[in-house]
DNA sequence: TCTTGACTTAGAGCGCGCTCAAACTCGTAG
DNA sequence: CTACGAGTTTGAGCGCGCTCTAAGTCAAGA
């Protein structure tokens, strides 16, 4: 697979995969005969997990720690696993900290809710005037 | 109150509240005779909602927008509620989004785990060398 | 053969949100 | 009186994560 259709596929532009492998992200990929990186399609479940890695907000310095480790293969397992879970960790109590905000974000649009009740209220104590558009014995009530 | 205290009781440094009164999402601090920053209390309520757009994400452009309509006062209600129901919106979509890559990451950290039994059972299976430091009737067993 | 277009590289540029530097002014304590 | 510390301004600089440009190579189709 050309990087164009890696591109496609992943979601990633061709800038952002020849970045990526530039920084350390993505391994170096094999080049055909014209110096043109060609892709194995398994490269698309790195380049997925790494899509939750930065959802999740994990800098790239972190990410790139992940990858070397894995690259050094085996031994490197507790390593790996140890960040994975400090980031879960992280991962959660953002998710806390996010629920939180919502529930004052509630509240506020809760607050202008009521403003316009306020205002539908007084609205319904004002004169005719405000009714008028709605007029009965209009020629265009249908 | 002087910048420094609102920085101390705010959390942002002194330099974010003059980057912050500049760009207008803090309003123009009254000054004292010397040209101070002199704070109100009340401000601090203000920062700390700031805070909680930022902590869910909100680019600085969209408090803006708010921090205008706001000061624009009466009349602009339903705009900001508008605006802060979108977010509200958008936050919910990012807390569903990490909750289903923590999912994921369990995966992954629980593929770890297993590995790492693996190796406990094998090692499990080994000779005594492994075993030995446990050793009884060693000289320093107290 | 010529053109097109997808690719290559190294490196510059950008938008965001700060963060800091330089040079200055004050008010107060010693 | 002087030294200090906390404040002032304008504007430059930074770290992040891309994003784009320029100039060139190559393979396949008209």
């Amino acid at each position: 697979m050309k990087i164009g259709e890696l591109a496609r596929r992943s979601g990633l532009t061709a800038h952002t995969i020849r970045y990526y492998e530039r920084i350390g992200l993505l391994p170096y990929a094999d080049r055909d005969r014209s110096s043109r990186r060609d892709y194995d399609a398994s490269i698309l479940t790195w380049i997925e997990f790494l899509g939750r890695l930065k959802t999740t907000g994990m800098p790239i310095r972190d990410m790139l720690l992940y990858a070397e480790l894995r690259d050094r293969g085996s031994g490197t397992e507790a390593e790996r696993r140890a960040l994975l879970e400090r980031h879960r960790e992280s991962v959660r109590a953002h998710v806390d900290e996010l629920n939180a905000c919502l529930l004052v974000l509630d509240t506020k649009i809760g607050g202008y809710a009521e403003t316009e009740q306020r205002m539908k209220d007084y609205d319904a104590t004002l004169p005719e005037r405000r009714r008028k558009p709605v007029g009965a014995r209009s020629t265009r009530t249908r």
